[in-house]
DNA sequence: TATGCGATATTCT
DNA sequence: GAATATCGCATAG
């Protein structure tokens, strides 16, 4: 006799790196359905991601278009590290870093459908609300906890933040222009769940 | 719901 | 010194 199957009791599968698809807009396309996690020691944040953007190569608006530097660095590691820099003067952001060693590219993670540890996010995002949490690059990372240690970290080791297949299959996904940029702004490298609450950005670009 | 604006710090010019 | 892959609050409709 089979015993029905609990969601919240399966264990999450790690992704490999050889499950992440190499070229930069694929990848992006691929994480939409997958699970960001972070274990920390008051316990485990997960979420779905519902949002990603492509910044490939040769692309005027990535920071690793001018080439290498302190900064960008990690985008040029193989696929699968993360990049983490601060921006604004208050938020983190993280890419998960894409094609081969040494070429710079990467796939920004825009927003999260939380799973687990929602009054862990809460708390660190000020008691936003459930659709709130993660939505948009600077309130996911806030929520998750993510900050300036994690840059350089690859998410597909046994380390504490790392990459887990779809717990949930992915609904339709829908292509758009991204956000928040001043170049290259009709390149459509924006993917997301379709209808999605937990999608940023203005309603048009959620549908 | 949509739009506008100030805050904030790191990076690069 | 300028720009920035944003957020949260304010205000208007």
């Amino acid at each position: 006799m089979r015993l029905p199957r609990k969601t919240s009791a399966r264990p999450i599968r790690r992704l490999r790196r050889a499950d992440l698809p190499v070229d930069t807009i694929e990848l992006a396309r691929y994480l939409i359905g997958k699970t960001l996690v972070h274990d920390t020691a008051r316990g485990r944040l997960s979420g779905r991601i519902v949002e990603t953007e492509a910044y490939p190569v040769g692309d005027a608006a990535a920071h690793h278009f001018r080439g290498m530097t302190p900064r960008n660095r990690s985008l040029f590691l193989q696929r699968g590290f993360a990049y983490v820099y601060f921006t604004y003067g208050s938020c983190f952001m993280m890419n998960v870093a894409s094609e081969k060693p040494g070429v710079g590219a990467g796939v920004l993670i825009r927003a999260l459908e939380p799973l687990e540890g929602l009054e862990l996010m809460a708390r660190h995002r000020g008691a936003a609300r459930l659709r709130y949490l993660a939505r948009g690059p600077g309130r996911l990372a806030a929520a998750m906890r993510i900050d300036k240690r994690y840059d350089g970290i690859d998410l597909c080791a046994a380390g504490p933040l790392w990459l887990g297949a779809a717990v949930k299959a992915a609904g339709p996904v829908g292509c758009s222009v991204r956000i928040g940029i001043s170049r290259e702004t009709n390149r459509a490298w924006r993917f997301y769940e379709r209808g999605s609450g937990y999608v940023s950005g203005p309603k048009r670009l959620r549908a």
